[in-house]
DNA sequence: GTCAAGCCTTGATTTATATCAAGAAATACT
DNA sequence: AGTATTTCTTGATATAAATCAAGGCTTGAC
């Protein structure tokens, strides 16, 4: 139940054997049915919930659209970052979309960690690091992408994602319409060949 | 000189005078006409500079267009993440706007900071919580928000920045050509007048 | 198996924004 | 100061993607 968390965190960081005992004492293990909802807007977060087994959206809505902010799976932690960490209510909401196996860590065990160990600290700043860049490059991906370049990057990436995540989930990830997404997928061969000739 | 800095670190998180001085002592001072490069393409990374005075931006090529992934003003650190952190030949330049005083940071005179005190983890943790979190806001716009939003938002929260930076960069920034941005900017009071009636 | 609900596809049309092009302002250069 | 270069604006046109709308699949419920 724990290898998973535990691998996680020693791609990281190496971690004691006592390090690692210490840690998992601060999950708790949840097992809970697809659409259960883990955070609503205006909700402060309060734990973080790592991904043992399943999917999971964070997103959220304006204008009565939904734009999904990040799908998570397997091995990922899951959390608003802007109400988790700055104790503010969430402006996102956290969704399960399949069932879900989690080990969750509330915030104030969290802080236990961070005063026992400052090892703690050390691998917090790494995951933030990797998330930051993780979260850049998805930005430029906006910048200087076009919504068929999104669409061939993920499919490339993470094939799998297209069959887990509904189509109007994955096309808000990936800022555009459930319409546009279709037609891209329905397109693929096409575009791939005109391609092919370019590079 | 170092005041700024100190102020910066200081509301992130509380430190002793010892701390204070031990990090001021890792920083280089240097004062740097504008147009300079810090950083080229394909470069490692092996500096995080802290600006005193002037601002910086980050930048990326792609079919001979320039697309400007981040701008940099005082009080703020700039780097390629994903370069200085993964060690990796840099996907982006880094350029000032205008002459600067900087206070640079080896890299691995940041690994001693690391190594010595773990105060310093959790200063690198907090600080990069906060620039994941302001990152999020950023691509968040884009997911939501019209180019017309967009510029309105940063109209409002830093209208310097305006003044600051050339038309083509903030364009560029906020995921536009510089056309639009023009138009938009001529066209601000009109649109003023009809969001005012919705709310 | 049949019906209903939700999900995906496809087509027609609209819209925001990009591109292309030319001229006007501003800035820097000698 | 006067010219050259760069930067910004404005207009005309093109295009990617959104929106609107309808129909066809899936999936699950009874």
């Amino acid at each position: 139940m724990y290898e998973k968390l535990l691998n996680c965190l020693k791609q990281i960081y190496p971690l004691t054997l006592k390090q690692q005992e210490e840690i998992c004492k601060m999950f708790e293990f949840q097992d809970l049915p697809r659409d259960t909802i883990l955070l609503k807007v205006g909700e402060v977060c309060n734990h973080t919930h790592f991904i043992v087994e399943g999917a999971a959206r964070s997103s959220y809505k304006k204008d009565n659209k939904e734009f999904v902010t990040w799908l998570g799976f397997e091995g990922e932690f899951v959390h608003s970052a802007q109400s988790f960490l700055l104790r503010e209510p969430s402006l996102e909401s956290i969704v399960l979309i399949s069932d879900c196996k989690l080990l969750s860590l509330g915030y104030s065990n969290l802080e236990l960690l961070y005063e026992k160990d400052p090892i703690w600290n050390k691998v917090g700043r790494l995951l933030y690091e990797l998330h930051y860049i993780t979260l850049q490059a998805r930005l430029n991906s906006h910048l200087s992408m076009s919504a068929a370049e999104r669409y061939d990057q993920i499919y490339l990436r993470h094939p799998d994602i297209l069959e887990r995540v509904k189509l109007v989930h994955l096309a808000s990830y990936l800022g555009m319409t459930p319409e546009t997404l279709s037609r891209l997928r329905a397109n693929k061969e096409k575009r791939q060949r005109i391609y092919g000739k370019h590079h």
